[in-house]
DNA sequence: TTGTATTGCGCAATGA
DNA sequence: TTCATTGCGCAATACA
């Protein structure tokens, strides 16, 4: 453990404790030194990793939104071509219902 | 400014000098105290900041990722369905071409 | 027990 | 002048 006050003992003037002491306040004081920088470094870091973030999120929130115009332009382009409606395969089945959800879409939270 | 030594000068017992110094150093103390106090409020809000950017960046991958699964999926059912391949509408076009990009998609970075 | 790492705290210099 | 911020050392104590 860091030094302690030899003078919560005998000793008064300059011996081997008080070297002793020294010695390990010194050491102490690297100590923290080098603490304290790590801490700065994290926090820095940390600062860092915010922006990196806040980046990344930004280019995902556009992609959602491109994404999300392709799609409704798809699916009306689809639904529109009155083709479709003829088309002998989409028998009794409601467009509507199977443009809906195709994956599952289970997160909606923002 | 905060007190200085008055010991730097010619005073040594309990005086006006003293007092003053006392008293101003117990309000830089508190001052220092705030000081950090705010300093580690906002670290801290740093570190929950990260967690619920890195939360949205998980629910936006996600979106990222049904959206083009669906994406995907409407347009091979749209490829797919011959009828379109004779729409009168689509004579001389490029579908393929046309499904590229709608948007105007400019960020692929990650 | 010993040595280093963290942390709260006060002092003083410096900023605003 | 006052309060805020910051580098620095001391000591307690958390970790190994």
């Amino acid at each position: 453990m860091p030094p302690v006050k030899r003078a919560a003992r005998g000793v008064s003037d300059a011996d081997d404790e008080d070297e002793d002491y020294r010695r390990g306040r010194e050491r102490n004081n690297e100590a923290v030194r080098r603490s304290r920088n790590k801490a700065k470094q994290r926090t820095q870091e940390t600062f860092t990793r915010v922006s990196k973030l806040k980046a990344e999120n930004q280019i995902l929130e556009d992609k959602v939104r491109i994404l999300t115009q392709e799609l409704e332009f798809h699916k009306k382009l689809f639904m529109e071509l009155p083709s479709n409606a003829q088309d002998p395969r989409l028998e009794g089945i409601d467009l509507e219902k199977v443009f809906e959800d195709i994956p599952d879409n289970k997160d909606e939270k923002t």
